[in-house]
RNA sequence: GGUCCCGUGGUGCAGUUUGGAGUGCACGCCGGCCUGUCAAGCCGGAGGUCGCGGGUUCAAAUCCCGUCGGGACCGCCA
């Protein structure tokens, strides 16, 4: 093929969104999409003529044959629309293009879903036809929000010292943590690589490797079920840095984070509050407390340390106040009850408070005056609330009601502002496993709290109460990413491998190249990485990670567009040694 | 692994509760008319395996079972 010589004047002069009426009596030439057209005869037509910045109305002779999304370059001038015809909806409506040459670059089948953003296409529809979906506003305006958050981190990172490293896609298989997505080693057959999770273990050795700041807009990896705010695949700002603590990577992450928060919306975000994981647990039943509203989780314990109702004879008994609740119907109150079984409790206490103040519940008459009174004062209640209690093992009581106040309480998406929170002091251990070893909460790198190092010589209880150097941003209740510091001595990493039940041979096969780098010079360092896709979709105001992404997968793992995953021909499988097993019954 | 919701011309929806002829609305599409529209207008037209399979019934978009696809959530995601 040889290319076209080079034409002696440009494919487009202009882009369609941004004539105005300085630009009246200008010749351009403007390329893009044919998008409404309102035909008057032979004689006359309009063409709303659209590119990623806009529309304009081209009015052309009405004999071109010009339909929906015909790619044309149309060439004119510039004009003031006459007297009563400008649009006040539109940009560019005071001027139109007149005296129209019309090229058809590409024609065009209709759209199989109107690409104007008026009804909302099925989702799956749109995904078949990605290519038209991204020419629609909504995903032209995400898209390029996520480029402009992207290059915003980059700026800030950069300018806080850090250097963009890329570490490798196709590595080992560690069996911690999430389920890899795994690649047959065509050369080592029976061999597989795995897809990183994180690039995690690779930038603690760039540590040891002197980079003294790394960071890397790192592709993640990991084969879990999705949901609206999880995809197989997942960009993450990923970060380290030697000789840092804690604050130090919170100050740089939060200011990475408020420099895309200014590049997307104009306003820098104010200082981010932190909260420690205990309160967080205690106050909002979760590690991600969305703290646009209310409704907190109050202690009642107290209340019931000498009750005679049996349902309320438990480790820890809790209630939210539902502010106006007391509207609802029996059928809206056995469907919470429903879903608090569902999210693991025995069952759902429910009160109204009545007018005159008194309550009214079906577990009343059980109790006591004291019991009573003691409900509406910690909660605060009053007239018209609904109150709703939860007994039962604190972890119990503390996710049903976290739940349970989201679903009830929760705005959306785009309202109440953006509220960061740094959540701190997590415990290091969470529970114990199957041979009674305490399980980590985050990874078995990260560090112990100083002040609570001498409890990792105590009883399995003591452990559960230790708390780490880890750290999460959440704003909204989503969990942004989460960090921590690293353990880099071998002697402590050694005391906790023990703790975990880890054998010195399994974690020299697990990580003993991580170890290994350790033995020879590894400074402190502390890490943070955190999701661009939720960051981007919540500053797009956005409820699903998918409409930030340009080719998203389904719920299911699915492709519609590619129809991915497929099954692969013999000869592939043969080549890699790998054989299909057939379907399990 | 589990719970719930959805699936009706190209698109969005109504119809399903209470079974009775593929019935209806809006957009789009095709053709005609139309020289200032902008969600142009007017006239005419085409377009359907009611996701798929089975069952109940004289009769199924509608009821039942299964299955596929999409979505929300619990578990899972160090």
């Amino acid at each position: 093929m040889t290319e076209t010589p080079t034409s002696p004047q440009p494919m487009r002069t202009d882009m369609c969104g941004e004539l105005d009426m300085s630009d009246v009596g200008r010749e351009v030439s403007l390329c893009g999409w044919v998008g409404r057209r309102r035909e008057h005869g032979e004689h006359l037509a309009f063409i709303d003529l659209r590119d990623h910045t806009g529309v304009i109305q081209c009015v052309v002779d009405g004999a071109h044959d010009l339909r929906s999304e015909f790619v044309v370059r149309i060439s004119g001038t510039v004009r003031h629309r006459p007297e009563g015809t400008t649009n006040a909806n539109l940009a560019t409506g005071e001027v139109e293009v007149g005296d129209c040459t019309v090229e058809v670059l590409s024609a065009a089948e209709p759209p199989p879903f109107p690409v104007d953003e008026r009804i909302d296409t099925d989702e799956g529809v749109r995904l078949r036809h990605r290519y038209v979906d991204l020419r629609r506003d909504r995903m032209q305006r995400n898209l390029r929000l996520r480029a402009t958050v992207n290059s915003a981190i980059r700026g800030a990172m950069e300018e806080q010292g850090f250097v963009e490293i890329e570490t490798p896609m196709l590595i080992a298989s560690t069996p911690e943590g999430a389920r890899d997505f795994v690649v047959p080693s065509r050369l080592k057959p029976g061999s597989f690589y795995a897809l990183p999770q994180s690039p995690q273990l690779f930038k603690q050795l760039c540590m040891v490797g002197g980079i003294d700041r790394y960071y890397q807009i790192a592709r993640c990896l990991r084969d879990e079920d999705l949901r609206a705010d999880r995809q197989f695949e997942f960009v993450q700002l990923d970060a380290e840095a030697s000789f840092a603590s804690q604050d130090e990577v919170i100050e740089f992450i939060t200011h990475a984070v408020a420099a895309a928060v200014e590049a997307a919306t104009g306003e820098r975000p104010g200082d981010v509050p932190q909260m420690t994981w205990h309160d967080a647990m205690e106050r909002f039943g979760s590690d991600k407390p969305d703290i646009r509203f209310g409704m907190e989780l109050v202690e009642l314990t107290a209340v019931f340390v000498a009750t005679e109702f049996n349902a309320f004879k438990a480790d820890c008994v809790k209630g939210i106040r539902v502010p106006g609740g007391a509207e609802r119907t029996r059928k809206q109150l056995d469907d919470l009850t429903d879903a608090a079984k569902r999210y693991g409790a025995k069952g759902l206490v429910w009160m109204k408070v009545d007018a005159d103040g008194a309550i009214n519940s079906p577990v009343a008459k059980f109790l006591s005056e004291d019991e009573l009174s003691g409900i509406v004062a910690a909660l605060e209640a009053e007239p018209g609330d609904l109150v709703l209690l939860v007994a039962d093992d604190r972890r119990t009581v503390r996710h049903v009601l976290g739940l349970l106040r989201l679903e009830l309480g929760r705005p959306p998406v785009n309202e109440g502002g953006l509220r960061f929170l740094w959540v701190v002091d997590f415990p290091l251990f969470e529970g114990v496993d199957d041979n009674g070893s305490p399980i980590p909460m985050h990874h078995p790198f990260t560090m112990p709290h100083p002040e609570d190092t001498h409890l990792l010589d105590g009883s399995p209880d003591d452990l559960q109460n230790v708390r780490s150097q880890a750290y999460d941003l959440v704003v909204n209740g989503w969990e942004l990413g989460s960090g921590s510091v690293r353990i880099h001595r071998g002697d402590l990493q050694q005391r906790i491998f023990g703790l975990l039940g880890i054998s010195e041979e399994e974690a020299r096969a697990k990580f003993g190249f991580l170890l290994e780098a350790f033995r020879y010079g590894a400074p402190p360092h502390a890490g943070f990485a955190f999701g661009i896709d939720r960051l981007v979709a919540i500053l797009a105001g956005e409820e699903n990670i998918r409409e930030v992404i340009a080719f998203p997968k389904t719920q299911s793992g699915g492709d519609p567009l590619t129809e991915a995953p497929t099954p692969i021909d013999a000869a592939q499988l043969d080549e890699l040694g790998l054989r299909v097993l057939p379907p399990k019954a």
